[in-house]
DNA sequence: CTTAGGATCGCCT
DNA sequence: GGCGATCCTAAGC
């Protein structure tokens, strides 16, 4: 019997609940490890200034994936929440590899299990999301999430590499995870 | 172990 | 023209 998330919570309820959940992108994946929420009146949202032509997709229906470029080199992976127009989100921060491991190291060009998916950027390399996934059903191919059957010890702390609401806690790990991309204090 | 700098580009001011 | 919801490498302690 599998748990199903509802997306039209808030989101930092949202990224609690995704803490154990699997991700499978063509088979690829895992079970997500660290997430954070992000929301309208949030400063360090890409939706606190409006809609545009980057961000569209975080105003549409909850459920879909929201990619977008960091720093002009990586891509992140974004789950869209609340109901469409509202622009909240959950940002998919680490995984814990579960299957198909040998075709993440090689996309990724490394070994080591913890360097996988430890990362926004590293888990969209490891999985092959890019820009073509932006918009697509979580419900749909090549998605597939398996929420979490049980209750998953969680820790909460603030957003990592913002500069505005630093004191927010909306990042959210699985306690005791060697897979986060940075430790809890 | 921690820190510093560079890569690289779409979007916003 | 500036600046990231990042990552990698190298150098310092």
């Amino acid at each position: 019997m599998t748990f199903t998330i509802d997306f039209s919570a808030d989101s930092a309820i949202v990224a609690r609940q995704l803490i154990g959940a699997v991700l499978l992108v063509d088979g690829v994946g895992g079970r997500i490890v660290e997430t954070e929420a992000y929301d309208r009146e949030d400063p360090a949202s890409h939706t606190f200034a409006g809609e545009t032509a980057r961000n569209a997709t975080m105003f549409g229906p909850p459920g879909h994936v929201y990619v977008y470029r960091s720093y002009g080199i990586h891509w992140c992976l974004n789950f869209v929440c609340r109901e469409a127009g509202h622009g909240a989100g959950v940002l998919i921060r680490a995984i814990e590899p579960l299957q198909g491991i040998d075709v993440m190291r090689e996309r990724r060009g490394v070994v080591d299990e913890r360097l996988l998916c430890s990362g926004p950027g590293r888990l969209c390399q490891a999985l092959a999301i890019t820009r073509e996934h932006d918009g697509l059903g979580l419900n749909e191919p090549p998605f597939e999430l398996i929420g979490a059957g049980e209750r998953m010890r969680s820790v909460a702390g603030p957003r990592i590499g913002i500069s505005k609401a630093i004191d927010v806690p909306w990042r959210f790990g699985l306690a005791g995870s060697r897979f986060l991309s940075r430790p809890f204090r």
